[in-house]
DNA sequence: GTGAAAGCGCTAACAC
DNA sequence: GTGTTAGCGCTTTCAC
């Protein structure tokens, strides 16, 4: 059932080495071998068993995501743009989930250990930065999306801090003087940026910080609707929050709108990604983007001339951000 | 850098077979044997390259997932599904999007034929019956999802048809006798199942069939506002409207809405998937609901014992679905 | 321009 | 219980 190399040559006539070159696109090789080859190939339906040529030539021209969820639009996006740019060079991006459960990444990552892989990107981690740092001595790894503190590793992401400022400075702009903050626990790089950036937007415009608008919590999106309760409990509730993820946000919303709010008039609400929802839900939701597309490329480029490459780039590259506001944030 | 089973072998003073053996958990291998290479391979940092044991085992235990988009929350649910029973089985899953180019899914089809992966899942594909039967006759595939007609290879899908006959049975049932029907164009299987569903059910209802209530268009959410748009336009206008897409039905909600109607009361809208806006959206979505991560787990499970036996199994399983109630649907 | 042959890292049959 | 060795399918050096 299996066709290899020496069928293809017994079959055309030639030795191995000129099928090889002929598939490989070698120079020298006559006119004739090469037709005589292809011929041949095309009437086996030969095709080349890559074990055995990535363990000659060790390498693989395959890089995997691996990334805490597949249920997360984001990724998917970036993933699409890193197959943009990689394709072209001749590699191709697969992708494994591990669920948010570390011993699936672990697991995952055998695939850069074993040599069936020839780089990763890590589009979040559950790993520390000591143990990325020891990884990335021996291997091609980078960092997408989420930075970790104190990895020396190549990274693409925005700046999360920024962001965090200029959506704050954005609500501030709209005249909003107490605002809310949905985030969630400080262990996550991203999110304790995105607070940093708040705090210092509501410092530099002179506004009170208080703990009673910071709401800590997880991704899921009962913590949205919590954070907006919460909110609408106090004595001197807030008129805009600003979530760090659309989920969160739009969770939020509906509690408020639960509550008998009309978001974008007697609360604003900002979040964070730009997933598709954000133009589905009712108000649309204002929210700062992330350029997915571009990172992803951007990554896929850079990690791949680490691999042709002894001396690796583990610079930090802060992608642009944008503020997108849409129906459910206003003027106070 | 890269250490082999040779270094191990050579430090722990024992042949690349004891090693091996240890590594692979054979029987006869000697406790003292086992402790030191165990060690050894700690100390050494070894990981044994699966290129070279792939080549030699001539299989990978490892999954492919093709699919057309990566963003499509179902997708990733299933994947997870699927991860959760072959893991257990020592096997990996790793997947990867065409964007619907059907230049790409060949491409990624390259792992099947190149012998990188030892199967493949198609959860939507490009290709004719003919190229799948073509291909199942030599590689280990199978299709989740969404079966192709006159394709004999192994399937995992709800029945469309029954799902469709149920979803427009339920608005039946609320009382609604005018029903639009927003579906794809009919190259699409499951849609046109579902499609044929809904025909059934109201015949058996004793329904008229109009032309007017029936849109095809795109699984493009802006595909779902035109088509209410359309309904609306309409001098007796449908009380209620099935979707084939959950994606399509909440356009059509919030074009409902910008008509100014009060959607689960003036009209009811059904959708189809379950996706995790359903829950989000207001009025939350009523829907037809697959049950992903069993689909994967069966579909995984098959796969599998496709690839350990010659007898393949090409059957086409149904697995049930579910209609959700939700507030997007109401009695008339 | 072409072929013979070595060898990538591993497993498994065989011999002891 | 362990070692020797052939060979998985391929690329590439070397010789011609």
């Amino acid at each position: 059932m299996s066709v290899t190399i020496k069928d293809v040559a017994r079959e055309a006539g030639v030795s191995v080495a000129t099928v090889s070159r002929v598939l490989n696109g070698s120079a020298n090789v006559s006119e004739a071998s090469s037709k005589l080859v292809h011929e041949t190939v095309k009437r086996l339906g030969y095709s080349p068993n890559f074990l055995g040529r990535n363990l000659r030539k060790k390498e693989t021209n395959v890089i995997l995501v691996i990334m805490p969820t597949s249920e997360h639009s984001l990724y998917g996006t970036i993933i699409s743009g890193m197959q943009e740019y990689a394709g072209k060079l001749g590699y191709d991006i697969i992708s494994a989930a591990y669920n948010n459960v570390a011993d699936n990444e672990e697991r995952q990552l055998n695939m850069l250990f074993n040599r069936t892989v020839d780089g990763a990107v890590l589009l979040g981690t559950s790993m520390s930065a000591q143990k990325l740092n020891e990884l990335a001595q021996n291997y091609n790894i980078a960092l997408c999306c989420e930075g970790v503190e104190g990895a020396d590793v190549l990274t693409v992401a925005v700046d999360d801090e920024q962001a965090g400022y200029d959506a704050a400075k954005v609500l501030i702009g709209l005249g909003h003087k107490k605002i809310g903050l949905i985030c969630v626990d400080s262990a996550n790089v991203s999110s304790r940026k995105r607070e940093n950036g708040y705090l210092r937007a509501l410092r530099d415009s002179g506004l009170e910080v208080k703990d009673e608008y910071i709401w800590r919590g997880s991704y899921e999106a009962h913590n949205g609707a919590d954070a907006m309760e919460h909110f609408m409990s106090l004595d001197d509730k807030p008129t805009a929050v600003f979530a760090v993820s659309d989920l969160l946000a739009v969770a939020a919303c509906k509690k408020a709108q639960s509550l008998g709010l009309a978001v974008g008039k007697d609360i604003s609400v900002m979040g964070f990604d730009n997933i598709s929802m954000c133009e589905m839900f009712t108000p649309t939701l204002s929210t700062v983007s992330q350029p997915c597309r571009k990172m992803g490329e951007f990554v896929a480029r850079k990690l791949i001339e680490n691999i042709g490459t002894d001396s690796k780039d583990a610079k930090f590259y802060y992608m642009g951000h944008d503020i997108i506001l849409r129906e459910s944030t206003g003027k106070i």
